[in-house]
RNA sequence: GCGUCCUUAGCUCAGUUGGUUAGAGUAGUGGUUUGUGGUACCAUUGGUCGUGGGUUCGAGCCCCAUAGGACGCCCCA
């Protein structure tokens, strides 16, 4: 028998372990999240974590495809002792991927959106459409690991598939607001469509880079005004030959009318007028847009200083189509003024996303949660609640192989009305048995030892106090469940 | 893809211009206290100094290479 080599307990880079008292605060964030999906009407799937290279290749870009996690296949004749060296096998070392069968190959999943698109078009003759899910559940990404930013994290995502009714907008912005209200954190849920930013780009005559327009303005927040322009002025002399004077005019086009309103319908209005139809833009698409905004900020009574119209909210992605949004912190709340964090969230429309898999063409809208920056500001904020009740509420310590029968007689009682509890096992002294209650929290503890036999009143302790009382386990029952 | 930094006990880290046997705190174990934890005190286990090579009488320390990791750009679900 071979010796087994020790090494050094380690992760792979941008890879965590949780502990207990951890995952008891992100399950606190994910169930306050499916609470309140599902008070929406929205059911929880699950899908595998690798998926076919086919499904996933060629869906995020170039840059995505290269930070895909790749499964080496078992199918690698190369592995087999039997193979001998020939030339074939050095066009293997080279070319591995030209002898396999097409779609052999796996990966582990990028995001949840395109298994959502596999998922829909494949199992579109079991789902009652328009599909409202959602799907919890880690995503790997090889990327160069950075604060905040790991090679598997978390994705928490709800999706409408199938609707293009604007309720879906509304609703999903009524969720924002209720699960950041529900955890407590004062946020901003900014909304703008994507078409505005068409039309601001297509009014400065930016339309042949809009992908890098977008891009440069969603900087706004990280780099300023100051820089946004000096990026966005290359462009201009570029590919259009502004003068760079009209990127200052961007600049107070769009800064006036956002700093200059208190209310959606004088922002929409706003821009409404500022932007002449022209012959890029109709003025019925520009109408559809305004009217788009003003239905889903209007359709209720939103608080207008957590919902807010951004009209330079951009969000990189290519696929968005319609209403996009995003969740800041809201920087004017005392408490969230030292806190420096991005987007806590993120989302929008997107049309023709089944097409890739064959699907009819159906339109989606969906939100995402960034659960582990909000983990983040919930902790630096203390907001998690003390007492996450994910730990033993009763421990029963003893001294000898009796006691320790007599106590087990007794765990099964207080077990049997679903009371988390538990007996030490085995004969340890009482000190370390004290202990581990300690380590873990456990704010009661049972002695049971030969007084307490003899008398059938144990020996109940408070932990929290140190105060102990002597009890029949009735007693003690009732006073556990009363709290 | 570009750049900066780190790697010494399970964990967090000291370690002087290169010098004898590499230290501390913490965690663990045993005890002070054979029926009472969170505080204290005493004792004690634990290290191929990431790996390989070089310089040197001598390397944790200097040089080269390499691996792993963290962070900042780029990019971004």
């Amino acid at each position: 028998m071979a010796e087994i080599k020790k090494i050094k307990p380690s992760l792979p880079k941008g890879t965590r372990d949780f502990l207990p008292e951890e995952v008891a605060k992100r399950n606190y964030i994910f169930d306050t999240i499916k609470r309140v999906f599902r008070k929406y009407g929205f059911q929880q799937i699950d899908t595998p974590a690798i998926e076919s290279l086919e499904t996933l290749e060629g869906k995020y870009g170039d840059e995505g495809d290269k930070l895909l996690f790749k499964i080496r296949s078992n199918k690698n004749l190369l592995d087999r002792p039997e193979f001998v060296p020939t030339l074939k096998e050095r066009l293997w070392e080279v070319y591995p991927y030209n002898f396999l069968p097409a779609g052999s190959e796996k990966g582990l999943r990028y995001d949840l959106t395109v298994p959502l698109a596999r998922y829909v078009v494949q199992h579109q003759g079991d789902l009652a459409f328009p599909f409202k899910r959602f799907h919890i559940a880690p995503v790997w990404r090889g990327d160069r690991p950075q604060k905040g930013r790991y090679q598997e994290f978390y994705q928490c995502d709800a999706d409408i598939i199938g609707s293009t009714s604007l309720l879906n907008e509304v609703e999903l912005t009524q969720i924002y607001v209720e699960v950041f209200e529900r955890l407590r954190l004062k946020v901003i849920v900014e909304i703008n469509h994507r078409k505005v930013l068409e039309a601001i780009a297509s009014y400065f005559g930016l339309t042949v880079n809009f992908e890098s327009f977008t891009i440069i303005i969603d900087k706004l927040d990280k780099i300023g005004w100051d820089k946004v322009v000096e990026e966005l002025t290359p462009l201009v002399v570029e590919h259009l030959a502004l003068e760079a004077l009209s990127v200052k005019s961007l600049q107070r086009f769009v800064f006036d009318i956002y700093n200059g309103s208190n209310s959606w319908f004088d922002v929409t209005d706003k821009l409404y007028k500022a932007i002449p139809p022209s012959d890029r833009w109709r003025e019925d698409t520009w109408k559809g847009i305004i009217s788009t905004l003003q239905e889903v900020l209007g359709k209720i009574k939103f608080d207008q200083e957590k919902v807010k119209l951004n009209p330079y909210l951009a969000r990189g992605l290519s696929y968005y189509t319609g209403i996009i949004w995003e969740v800041v912190l809201d920087k004017n709340k005392e408490e969230n003024k030292a806190i420096q964090m991005g987007s806590l969230g993120g989302g929008g429309r997107y049309d023709n996303l089944t097409e890739m898999f064959g699907g009819r063409d159906m339109s989606g809208v969906g939100i995402s949660f960034g659960i582990e920056r909000i983990y983040d500001v919930m902790e630096e904020l203390k907001l998690f609640p003390a007492d996450l009740g994910e730990t033993t509420k009763v421990l029963f310590v003893h001294f000898d192989e009796a006691s320790e029968a007599y106590a087990f007689e007794q765990l099964q009682k207080v077990r049997a009305l679903d009371i988390a509890s538990e007996i030490y096992p085995g004969k340890k002294k009482l000190d370390k048995q004290m202990n581990y209650a300690n380590d873990k929290k456990i704010p009661y503890v049972i002695v049971v030892g030969g007084d307490e036999m003899a008398s059938g009143k144990l020996t109940f302790k408070d932990m929290a106090s140190g105060q102990q009382e002597k009890l029949t386990i009735e007693e003690i029952i009732e006073k556990l469940k009363g709290n």
